[in-house]
DNA sequence: ATTAATTTTTAGGTTTGTCTAAAAATTTGA
DNA sequence: TCAAATTTTTAGACAAACCTAAAAATTAAT
C-alpha cells in the first residue's frame, strides 16, 4: 500500500524530473515542495527506495522507478480529471481549484476514476492546458511554445500555462486570456520585451513579458 | 483541526446514539464500529472530550456535544452527497458507492460541498432513502414504516432501507425493488411472517420477513 | 451483598511522518 | 588542491493513532 504521504512524493518527484529534463531531484528540492525539511526528505527516500519506487543512491538524488512512475501518473490522472469536473460540472474559476484537486486526487478507487473519466467525456487536458495522461498512464502529446518566444504579426492559440498561482490566473482572467483564445502579436517592445496582443480578433491586450513567458500557445 | 480519524469517531457516534434513541454510547460499541480496540477508543474519547466535541463521562458512555454533532453532521451531509453523485451522474449501483463514500465524506471544502449539492440539484435524500442534512444540518424528515409492519391489501411506496450491505442491496435488485417503487401486499404468511406483495401494479415477488423488516415504505 | 463476569481505563509500546542538532559527504572557490 | 560552504544524512525526539496486558470500575448473579 502507498499512503497519502508517499503519494505526495512521487507525485512531486515526477514533476520535478520533468522540470529538471529528466535528471536527479535532489533533497533540498524536495524539502521545498513537500513543506518539510531536508531529514525528514531523506528519511521518507530511504523508506521510498525500499518499496522500490524510486532510485536512490544517497546523496546523488533519485528518479522514479517503473512502478514509482505509474504511481505518479495514477495520482496525476486523478488530479487533473478532477480539475475538469471542478470546472466543467461544479463551475470553479481555473484559480480555485488546486487545493480541493490535492485532495480528491488521493481517493483510491480505479472504477471511481474511469467513470468519472466517461462522465467527463475523456478530457485529454486539464482547465491549465496540462495533459492528462491515460489510464495505463500515456500522456496525450501537444507541441507548444512560450508566448515570448512567438514573433510579431503572428496568430497563435492559447493553449496552457506554466504557472498555476492564483493570483498569475486572475490577473489572465482579468485581461480575458483565457484558454482557446486566440492571439495576434501587434507589437513587442524593444526595451522590456513586453507585448501587445490582439485578443479574439477584437481587442487589444498589453501583456508584460513575465507573462508572456509563462503563457503557452500553439 | 479535526483529523480524518476524529471525524470518522464523530459520524459513528452521531449514528449510534441515534440507533440508540439518543442514549449514550458505549465503549465497546464504538470499538466495534470503528474495527479498532477498546482501548484505542478510551484515548481517543479522552481526546475528542478535551477538544469539546462529546460529553464523555468515565465507565458511562458518550455523546456528542453541539460542536462535535455540527462536524458529524456535515460529515454526513457530504457522504449522502457524494453518494448521489455516484450514483446519478457516474452510474454506479447503490451497492457499490459505500467504501468510496468513505473516502470522499472528508474531503474539505465548504465551497465544494454547496456547489455539489447545488449540481445535484439539492437532493433531500441519498440512493438507499437516508435524508440529507441541508449546510445547516438540519435534516429533512419523513415518516416511513417497515415492510412488516403493514397490513395486507394496503399499497405502498418504498422509500428507504435500514441496511447498506452489498448482499442485501444486490438481494433487491435482484427482485426489482427498488427506491420509489410501488407495493401492494398481497399475502402475510401466518407461519413465517414472509411477504407476497405486487411490484409497481404488474409484478408478483416473495420477501421473507428479514427482507421486510430492512424495508421502509410510506 | 458479595463474588464473579464484563466493561472500561491505564500503562507501556509500536509505527508513521515529522522535527532539531550534529555528523558526514559533496561542491565551490581561492 | 584543499579549506570553506553547502547539502545530505544520521541520531534522537515527538505527536497521532493504534496495540497488548493488566488494573480498576461497573454490572450481574447467586
Amino acid at each position: 500500500m502507498t499512503s497519502f504521504t508517499e503519494e505526495n512524493y512521487l507525485k512531486i518527484i515526477y514533476m520535478l524530473t520533468e522540470q529538471n529534463g529528466g535528471s536527479e531531484v535532489s533533497t533540498n528540492e524536495l524539502a521545498e515542495h513537500t513543506q518539510t525539511k531536508a531529514a525528514s526528505v531523506s528519511d521518507m527516500l530511504r523508506k521510498l527506495a525500499e518499496k522500490n519506487l524510486i532510485n536512490y543512491r544517497k546523496y546523488q538524488g533519485v528518479t522514479l522507478t517503473k512502478e514509482g512512475q505509474h504511481i505518479a501518473l495514477s495520482v496525476i490522472r486523478k488530479h487533473r480529471l478532477w480539475e475538469v469536473f471542478l470546472v466543467e460540472k461544479l463551475g470553479f474559476g481555473w484559480d480555485e481549484i488546486h487545493d480541493i484537486a490535492e485532495q480528491l486526487e488521493h481517493i483510491d478507487s480505479k472504477e471511481l476514476t474511469e467513470k468519472l473519466d466517461k462522465f467527463l467525456g475523456n478530457p485529454q487536458f486539464d482547465p491549465h492546458g496540462d495533459p492528462i495522461p491515460d489510464a495505463k498512464g500515456k500522456m496525450p502529446s501537444m507541441s507548444s511554445h512560450k508566448l515570448s518566444e512567438i514573433a510579431v504579426d503572428q496568430t497563435v492559440v492559447m493553449v496552457g500555462v506554466t504557472v498555476h498561482s492564483p493570483a498569475f490566473l486572475q490577473h489572465l482572467d482579468k485581461n480575458n486570456i483565457t484558454l482557446g483564445c486566440s492571439i495576434r502579436i501587434q507589437e513587442v517592445s524593444e526595451f522590456d520585451k513586453s507585448f501587445t496582443i490582439i485578443l479574439n480578433n477584437t481587442q487589444s491586450v498589453f501583456v508584460s513579458n513575465e507573462v508572456a513567458k509563462n503563457l503557452l500557445v500553439k
